[in-house]
DNA sequence: AATGAATGAGCCTTCATTCAT
DNA sequence: AATGAATGAAGGCTCATTCAT
């Protein structure tokens, strides 16, 4: 028994280190990018010597690798989620922008990493942005090849395409708070975004012609999402 | 005249090999990233001897600081022309989005190394994503400004946000080109994409309910974008 | 103890390892010179690795400083006890030479470096001439500044410039064996030049004019130096 | 004619060019010695384009020795002019120092690049304390050789060592004035350094014990240089 | 004679990775 | 498991020298 708790302490104490140093090789990234980072500052960062790195992680680019594949696993994996929920489009894409926000308040350093790291890995490295953005992307082109399938969607859009603006106007939408150009302790500010990255891509930024149908979807006083584009489409043409 | 023509030689061949070596650094960016990439390489691409390169350029950042800013610049300078131009609201978000594709169709590598190595230079340098896509962020985001006071766009839009959000959605589509993800020999397909990226942006991805209307301005069979968008606009409000 | 033991040598093989690398530096030095030394040659010498050179010094200008420092703290320390202990000035001067003389005959090369390297290190470098030597002149100023308020000295004596007189002496005697122009392996010569140098400097190289007094000083079997002092001046002017 | 005067002007202004580049490399040697000087530091100095330099000099190295020898040459023929001309040994040994300080004081910056730099240049050269400062030391050897000879010199004085400790002595003198050591804008100050320099040779820096004995031969007030040595001397015992 | 572009060997330094303890 | 000394390949930069004009 003493054995065993040892032995649970033992694996516990393994794990607990291999997540020490992932942390600190996210906030390492997060503060100098991939390249900048050496192994010695994650080691420093987490408080152990340099070579127990090694230990826990084959070299470098495991090491970076597996710090995306938490973080997009997490991520993939609640986009998953609100892909295959119940709802309609535009309920899910505001719930893919809100998984994106989330991820962003709970964790804003592994999202900066995810966000501006892709695509720096070495040549080698099977990590770009194929397998990071892309396997959401890949993913919720399925929602909108499903929504089109439903005349859901105008008829001209391809549906990766629609995915892949979806996930860029989020990634920009962070970017602006991830580098600084919007204020990311506006809580009101990072709501609004999320608005607006929603609604913009749901029913772009032109405003209504028609009296009455001025307010978006999105305002929740004035009219359903559905009725706003209702009313603003007999116009067109 | 043989003198001026000499003259114009020795001014031409110098600037000639200073554009062989950004050009050359430039194809090896696009093909190796910036860490991957070796002055060696540079050289060598060019076809020139290695220390040459230390004569037009003080090192390497400022070599890739070259390379950002010509591309930059020329982009910038293209998008300003756009924004501060004539026309509609919509025939300019439709003009940046014919810029940025354009660069992409005229130079392909260069546009791939200044949409994927953006941010990937290292910490020191003055390149990133703030002096890249933040400038022409900043600069359309006057348009929308002017746009939202004219009431052309949603109350509730961030003009900054919103020109975020347009460049994230041109981003990330030419970065499914780039990538691969989509066929960049494919003229049509990059016809499409740019009117997808405008009209999502403009009008949403959301299909008109009303039978009829549910042909966006952009489908080619119907209307030229140019006639599309006469005829649109001057329907709204 | 066997514990005690490891431990020791744990400690002792790292500093020992320093020291295989310093001495290495300094045979390199003596051989090349500062600017003709490599890394890599001292590395060679030393028989490690290139890079561990790199893990004891951090670069090859501390590498140099750091055996500039440790040959002139052995020198001065010698230097200040003699000049700090007990004995007449010219005993204290004939200490001061010994000790320059004794340096050499442990470790002409380390000799070499000090005499032939001093100021050349590159100009950003601490090393030089002022932190070398100058520690020493100022060290033994303080001898000739007491000496002369003794009325020991000369009263037109400047107790700096005396005392960088017999080091300018001192270093161009050890000179012409350093440099080969005399025969180092002369030992003889060394005791002889030791002498000379001493005694030049205390009396003078002129002969005493009397019959007689032929016999110099530092002849130790005639008469100590203070007799011969006595003896010799009341009879001057 | 015409041609004769282009010719001795082209001839002039060859050896004016030639002279040009030849000051800028001692000034430049002077400021960052030999190591830390490059060829386009010179040909800057001196206001010439740099492939000029390779015109009259065939590399560094003999840029280098060029400098020494003309500088050493100079100084050479002087203390040969002393050492063969008449007069007592007192007098030449004073007469040397004397070239060394006029030289000091006609150009510094030679002077300190002849101090200083002895000894800097690579392996390879021929430049190096024996071709420098060892010429000037065997001629006055010869001069000590010969006082020996005639009994003027303590008889267990080795005449080279002798000559090497009066240089070592000059060159300790200058370079504390060379590094700061010492004001070299003090005139008075050279002057005594002078005296002190060739009287501590001569007679040492003992003091007489006999009153009125303490006025050492070079206080001017007292005597001239030469009857103080001619009444000094024979006095001695 | 004069210029300065072009060349490329050489060297310092970094840092991922291995290894002995 | 943990440590950190040891390794060495890789690559940026300098600068003496050459060469075409």
């Amino acid at each position: 028994m003493g054995q065993s708790k040892s032995a649970a302490d033992n694996g516990n104490r393994e794990s607990e280190r291999r997540r020490t140093i992932l942390r600190a090789a996210i906030d390492v990234f997060a503060r100098k990018g991939y390249h900048g980072c050496r192994i010695a500052d994650v080691a420093k960062e987490a408080g152990v010597a340099y070579g127990l790195v090694y230990h826990y992680f084959k070299n470098k680019d495991e090491l970076l690798e597996t710090v995306f594949d938490t973080g997009w696993s997490g991520f993939v994996t609640r986009v998953r989620a609100v892909v295959e929920g119940e709802g309609a489009l535009a309920q899910k894409v505001r719930g893919v922008v809100d998984v994106a926000f989330e991820a962003y308040r709970v964790d804003p350093r592994a999202v900066k990493v995810l966000i501006l790291e892709i695509a720096r890995s070495p040549a080698g490295s099977r990590i770009n942005r194929q397998t990071a953005f892309v396997d959401a992307i890949r993913l919720s082109s399925e929602l909108f090849t499903r929504a089109k399938e439903a005349g859901e969607l105008r008829s001209d859009t391809d549906p990766l395409l629609s995915s892949a603006l979806l996930f860029g106007a989020i990634e920009m939408g962070l970017t602006a708070f991830v580098t600084g150009l919007a204020d990311a302790r506006d809580t009101q500010a990072l709501e609004r975004a999320k608005a607006q990255i929603a609604e913009t891509f749901l029913h772009g930024v032109l405003a209504d012609a028609s009296p009455g149908a001025e307010s978006p979807a999105w305002k929740p006083e004035k009219s359903s999402e559905k009725s706003a584009t209702k009313s603003k489409v007999p116009k067109r043409t």
